[in-house]
DNA sequence: TGTGCTCACTTGACACTGCAAGCGAAGCTC
DNA sequence: GAGCTTCGCTTGCAGTGTCAAGTGAGCACA
């Protein structure tokens, strides 16, 4: 056992990495908890409606695009729905499917969420990393997401925190 | 709104940081629970305890290490106990503390887990990168964690998947 | 038209986590 | 040594996530 399965530049950056993954993600629910009332998960969401076209998008589409699961996504929404902030739709184009709808109240929140959460991003994350790492962080993550996930099941597809809108 | 909160590779390195920590963690839960059947919280603890002097750990030392909070580790300690992994004992040093003590069962998971564990860890993460990308996200990833937490009053410090024994 | 499959989602039960409140032991301070 | 405060930990509850089973609409084929 005292064999090593990973070397010590592997063993470094797994400890850093579960630790930044740990706090990270704690730092950014508990800033929108605090400034909109909402879950990160919850943002996300809010976040690509408000990009899409009509601002609505067909569930499943939604829970691509989101990250999460058709079942948590339900979830989701049916929590955001019971504060006003989306609707449910049966799609036109296949009754067996739901579109999701960001409400007027729903738009407002996540524009007024916005910069806040932006500003959260930029000062957790990357206000630590030069250009440079943030540039071969990023071709690393997607070297391991080509892994992971190579038909791309999941995949975040949103502008980022700022939530640009089409306006 | 169209104002650029995160320049270019800031907004795609997020993204895909955002889709990587959902799916590594998903992954590696997924692995230990179908092969030892407990969570990568609950791995990470009996590795933990497995690397310790006497198998044991005062709770609020362990939970600092493993990244958790203290009513989160007593949580997590709790369920282990049920199973017979791990006991509690009242601190000699110290009336008010507790000290979490792996048992020989516990022992046995841990070992009988650590190979896989390490294997889905190097699958998953470090077989898609150079060992160059591994050092510089490492290296980008401690300055995240300066900043984010400068006096490290959460810090990973178990020595990597393989639970690496004192034997 | 009816039977049976698939698809898109929903639902319910259960596990895990954070937060706030609680509890007893330690450590003052007088 | 009585009364406070602090410390270390636990507990209960509410929120969120997963998994497996359920529902009802489409679709294929006789």
């Amino acid at each position: 056992m005292a064999q090593q399965w990973l070397d010590d530049d592997q063993q470094r950056t797994w400890r850093s990495w579960l630790t930044v993954a740990e706090l990270l993600p704690r730092t950014l629910d508990a800033q929108l908890q605090r400034d909109a009332g909402i879950s990160h998960a919850a943002y996300v969401v809010l976040a690509m409606l408000s990009e899409s076209p009509d601002r609505s998008r067909r569930m499943s589409d939604l829970a691509r695009r989101a990250n999460q699961s058709q079942s948590r996504l339900s979830h989701t929404i049916a929590r955001l729905e019971e504060r006003g902030w989306v609707r449910r739709e049966r799609a036109a184009e296949d009754g067996r499917g739901n579109r999701a709808v960001l409400t007027d109240a729903g738009w407002d929140v996540v524009r007024a969420a916005a910069p806040g959460h932006a500003a959260a991003v930029r000062d957790a994350l990357f206000a630590s990393m030069t250009s440079e790492q943030t540039r071969v962080v990023g071709e690393a993550l997607d070297a391991v997401l080509e892994r992971l996930d190579p038909d791309r099941s999941l995949r975040v597809e949103y502008d980022g925190p700022e939530g640009q809108s089409s306006e």
